[in-house]
DNA sequence: CCTAAATCGGACTGAAATAGTCCGATATCC
DNA sequence: GGATATCGGACTATTTCAGTCCGATTTAGG
């Protein structure tokens, strides 16, 4: 039993990418600066960066001199759209992540209802935190008795 | 590629159970009716309703005649609770599950403070939501639109 | 052209988490 | 004593995740 409801490493690494991104947005990165940068091995960085921009989040440039922009403005690109990109859909079950009427049974399910707003919640806690912000200010965190501690291992190498 | 940010089967079957166990909350249930009810197999049954048991969220009598009841009140017993009963702590990265000062590095990262933030709402959407609310009222979603259905193997055998 | 620098696309492997089962031991009621 | 139950933990199979590798393609520059 380890934790639950997380993100995958490869949408970890990926919000610290584009963060790296985010820094110089009109400039053309290679992926193997990127990966130094954030302390990955190429080839894990460029497997997310290829999805990345397959997704819709990067745009790339071929050939020497080449390398991974970001395709937007980091203002308009929130961490559920991240997430999403890499993770897949956000769902808490996997029945929550299809469409609607799927479930023939919903007419006699209570519990219904109170999954929808769970689920509403965690997307909107997503969609509210977008890259500028995650590059720009550490928001003082209100409580600081519990001030918690964010480590990962992309996520120390990469502080430079 | 599937979902994410998901809870396990086994949080979402101790869910269906729970509210099976709240529905005569005096009562003792036997494990194999639990099962049954639930459309479960008892073995797996019988794996949840131990932990959950072990976990203090119910109360076991053995031998002839015993079974598992509520250890609580219903309304006093939280989503969040339940979930992180069956499947660890709650946390979006394995390093936001520690505790505080586990990352030496914080000071230097921008991000922490976001993901607080969204840590932070994703827990109290868990917490908002009790064992009483599951069971009474459908909640009306207040969004028509995008009525999402909930749909589960077991979910769908649950409904008598 | 030709070479070097890059991304593209996908297959592939090893490790870990999950789902689910099974069994012997123990407690309780009749 | 026998039937009914939980307890505790080991065990297996399946899936998911992390990470690597390789051949093909594109582009810049000499």
């Amino acid at each position: 039993m380890t934790t639950v409801l997380r993100i995958t490493k490869q949408a970890d690494y990926g919000l610290i990418l584009l963060v790296r991104l985010a820094a110089e947005p009109g400039r053309v990165h290679p992926a193997a600066d990127l990966a130094t940068a954030a302390g990955l091995p190429l080839p894990m960085a460029g497997k997310i960066l290829k999805r990345l921009a397959h997704e819709g989040l990067l745009e790339s440039q071929r050939g020497a001199g080449g390398g991974y922009s970001l395709a937007r403005d980091p203002a308009t690109i929130d961490v559920a759209a991240i997430v999403t990109a890499l993770d897949g859909p956000i769902a808490l079950t996997d029945c929550l992540a299809h469409g609607p009427e799927e479930c023939d049974h919903a007419a006699g399910c209570p519990t219904q209802g109170h999954w929808h707003r769970i689920s509403q919640a965690i997307r909107q806690a997503l969609e509210g935190v977008t890259l500028a912000d995650l590059c720009r200010p550490a928001v003082p965190p209100l409580v600081r008795l519990d001030a918690i501690a964010v480590r990962t291992p992309a996520r120390e190498a990469a502080r430079t």
